[in-house]
DNA sequence: GTCTATAGACCGATAGAC
DNA sequence: GTCTATCGGTCTATAGAC
């Protein structure tokens, strides 16, 4: 495959996946159809099956994106706040700015574990990767800091993130995401303090 | 309507609420269909019609259940604890009690505020109902140990809660449901004594 | 009130021309 | 590689006999 074939062919590949993400989202997976993923990427629907040979293999696609993105925008906490405290109180403040639409459709994330997680086969795991990239990384910052209980710290900080996201999104209501995110940098600086 | 007849059809009626419920909650609603609900109860497919004009009042039906067993049980941590810190911590350590369930299929209550959230008809609405429940009690009880910041704390409370349901079902691990209370029991005794 | 049979719509996936 | 047409299956909901 040349370059420019493979440049064509991931145009459309990356346009299935972009359109997939963000009905996925909106609507979930199993209220959203082929046939709607492929209109949104402008697509003829036969076409989506040369790129992903099942419905379930797009979804995969989507969650590795997903994951690709976590990876970075943590990455990205690193380096802009060579403390661990800084970057887990940047990690609470980050749920502020999503707010608005998270509130309207929930946490990208979030949703995706919840739905596919009653499901045993392989998308159930691979959206289990996502939460697996937040609390790993958040149990380093909490060890960084010399805490003994950095697994339990970690899986509260992403709890209340995950938690007042399906609550802002239940109440439609942005405010719940700002207000969890004070309540998170106040018990960061109570727990998060080094001994 | 007599009651007898009233006796009977409760009886089918109760039945289909029933495995209805169970069934949203193993598989959520999109991927429960009507023809499994009602061989789960015995009752003929187009029997269910009788009782239920749409699938979506089904759905309705098993939300306003659970929002009577949702006001029973916290009607109850009031009868048991007479001081709001104890029923708060006796709600706290109800996460470890539900472990396994939860671990295998979610919160009912948070898997069905985040697939209905999505949706802007009917179910959603009555299914942020539930999470009012848990959540405006818990602001009376902030608000009887003298908290000015009662809201706040109450959904920080269900927030840990829904979101710890979330991380055990994703990682299908009851422990983090244990691990969870027990931060939320020292979360308690950190900002709910009474200055 | 109860139940069978089926309409009507939609979906995932495939066949096969180009 | 690309696209159209369509198959086979499942779903909600209804029609109509009893």
């Amino acid at each position: 495959m040349t370059d420019s074939q493979r440049t064509r062919a991931g145009g459309k590949q990356e346009r299935l996946v972009r359109a997939a993400s963000e009905l996925l989202h909106e609507n979930g997976v199993a209220r959203t159809s082929l046939a709607k993923v492929a209109a949104a990427a402008d697509v003829p629907l036969g076409n989506v099956y040369y790129y992903f040979k099942t419905k379930d293999e797009l979804v995969q696609a989507v969650i590795a994106a997903h994951a690709e993105a976590i990876r970075a925008e943590l990455a990205g906490l690193e380096r802009q706040h060579p403390l661990p405290l800084d970057r887990l109180k940047a990690f609470a403040r980050s749920l502020t700015r999503s707010g608005a639409h998270v509130s309207r459709y929930g946490c990208p994330h979030g949703t995706l574990c919840s739905e596919l997680g009653k499901r045993e086969d392989g998308p159930g795991a691979a959206a289990a990767a996502l939460m697996g990239e937040y609390v790993d990384w958040a149990q380093d910052q909490f060890r960084l800091l010399g805490q003994q209980d950095a697994r339990d710290l970690a899986l509260t900080l992403v709890s209340v993130f995950q938690g007042a996201s399906l609550l802002a999104h239940t109440f439609r209501d942005p405010d719940v995401m700002r207000g969890q995110a004070e309540q998170l940098e106040r018990w960061l600086d109570m727990v998060g303090q080094p001994r």
